[in-house]
DNA sequence: GTCTATAAATAGATAGAC
DNA sequence: GTCTATCTATTTATAGAC
């Protein structure tokens, strides 16, 4: 990632921390370290903390709508399109297994927090869901949102699963089991 | 709760505070305000934070043993046994709306911060676990475990879900899901 | 824009009087 | 067992030189 500025790479930094170790438990001394700049040069670029949070959010809503995006122009079906989705468990396991889901865990240390941030975090996990929504609707299915969520709540409990018992072989299996009752949904009557 | 001993009352705020705001972001004085103790008492009883996450993290363990051994006696077959966990979402609806699953964001956060404890967190998740593949086997269903954990990956997934969009209507609706799943499993093919 | 130095508050933790 | 006083490290945050 060549030639950005330091404002962004504060922010991608810091994205990353959040992520691994919780947004409670990264300090800005962790952040400047991982960027490589002192402290006072930090507050140059935010002013809080929680306005660092507010930059991490906003990225990650941008790369998820642009992943989202990716996924819509490169599948020829809904169902490819879903199996993308859906497939981004094991692609990530190794990260999902070590610090669960990115939007899930983040979405819940806020709530716990009563972070004003929350609402936002929340915009990113219905972002998934209204993209999934979209798919579903595409198939023809008029329950769409219905299934829409349960994906999610699928995707969301296999990742805490995942992290709690540090299980790969597990992972992998679920995920093989969405993928079936992904492909066997268009023959099928509403769950 | 009349006549707790210093040490039980530290232990039994720590598990609220810790629940309610996280372990990372609760602090001792936290803790000794909520007791009523100065901070220099607390340290007669714990050396550690980890120390007081231990105890806590033991206090779930045995109330969550007697909470599933109350259930297996107060219920006449294992169907009723299941439907008391799945009750559970409803029962505390309101703060696993605010702050989530107990247990299920305990071991996400002691797995982001790599913490000594976790495995015993995730003990208490195993717990569930096995005590939900008990229930399906005494079904006569050969896949208990799997069942246990499908249902155990949609409960945590709904808190997710629940704690994030902040949405009783969705709780609802999803517990009654897996309520008709739970009934209609006896007479139905392995999913 | 970046640094060093430093402030002010809070964190976890200890000593010793009562 | 409980308290006050204190310590040390860390946290967020600021001031001012370069």
């Amino acid at each position: 990632m060549p030639d950005l500025s330091t404002r962004d790479m504060i922010v991608q930094r810091a994205d990353t921390l959040f992520y691994e170790a919780g947004y409670e438990a990264t300090s800005f001394a962790d952040i400047a370290a991982a960027v490589g700049i002192s402290r006072g040069n930090f507050y140059h670029h935010f002013k809080t903390k929680d306005d660092i949070l507010a930059a991490v959010i906003s990225l990650r809503h941008q790369r998820t709508e642009a992943m989202l995006a990716g996924w819509e122009a490169e599948a020829d079906t809904p169902t490819a399109c879903l199996l993308g989705f859906v497939r981004l468990l094991i692609l990530n396991r190794t990260k999902i297994m070590a610090h669960g889901c990115p939007v899930g865990t983040l979405c819940s240390e806020l709530a716990k927090l009563d972070h004003v941030a929350q609402p936002e975090a929340a915009a990113i996990m219905a972002l998934f869901r209204d993209w999934l929504t979209g798919q579903f609707r595409a198939m023809g299915r008029d329950d769409a949102e219905r299934l829409a969520l349960h994906l999610l709540n699928w995707s969301q409990g296999t990742a805490v699963l995942a992290a709690t018992f540090r299980d790969e072989t597990y992972l992998r299996a679920e995920v093989d089991r969405i993928e079936r009752w992904l492909v066997a949904l268009p023959q099928t009557h509403p769950i």
